[in-house]
DNA sequence: CAGAATCCTTTTTGATACTG
DNA sequence: CAGTATCAAAAAGGATTCTG
């Protein structure tokens, strides 16, 4: 067996990290609670559907909590990290650091692989 | 900003540990250089297309490096890590642990919630 | 404000057949 | 052996409209 645990077992994790969405969603609550508009403006790009199933399915695997505030008068709600939600952040970390370093590097190693197949695309 | 780096810039990463394929086939290109048809037995559910495609944006990424044994009767590829690819190997490595760790309260939570819904759809 | 619903386009994946 | 090419199916994502 290549990994720790079954391949097929982790596979929820990884398509969780997969989603671009999913990860940028995590790591803006990592800040503290938000609500659902506020998070709309600090993604910009989503689309609202998307915001909403990206919210739906983190709370659905237990990464967020969703909470409705009744007491006032527009109705709000607000989302924040579960504990569990707390503790990928670091390994989501981890992964942004890494990559940061490393995003100039795969960038110029695709731009060389991509040239090469140009000029010589029979090889 | 809530990433380290710029959140655009670490898509590529983010995209290549989102992709099942991609995870698997560095994984099992830890445990050494393999050669195309024996890395598909490996991952057995894998088609023929989605490994040559998996395989080539690895390669094109430069996580992993692709060799052609020529002096062989039976013309053979063999793939295996590059050092950037075994340094994303301890990463991945420690996603899949922490995956591993919390599948089954991940699979308990969806449970839970789905079971929620289906009884009381309205709130 | 925080969504649900619908429709439509794009992207990913799989199955199948063929090749140097 | 190690692919490529083509087509069909499925999944993901976006735009728009409507609602308590």
């Amino acid at each position: 067996m290549v990994v720790p645990g079954d391949c097929e077992e982790i596979s929820p994790i990884l398509s969780m990290v997969g989603n671009k969405w999913t990860v940028l969603a995590i790591l803006i609550l990592s800040e503290g609670p938000k609500r659902y508009n506020q998070m709309r403006r600090e993604i910009e790009t989503i689309s609202q559907r998307m915001l909403t199933v990206t919210l739906r399915g983190l709370e659905r695997d237990g990464f967020i909590v969703r909470r409705v505030i009744t007491d006032r008068a527009p109705p709000q709600v607000e989302y924040s990290l579960s504990p569990m939600g707390e503790a990928v952040v670091p390994l989501l970390f981890s992964l942004c650091d890494w990559s940061a370093r490393h995003v100039a590097k795969i960038a110029e190693n695709r731009r060389v692989f991509d040239s090469q197949r140009a000029s010589d695309p029979c090889v």
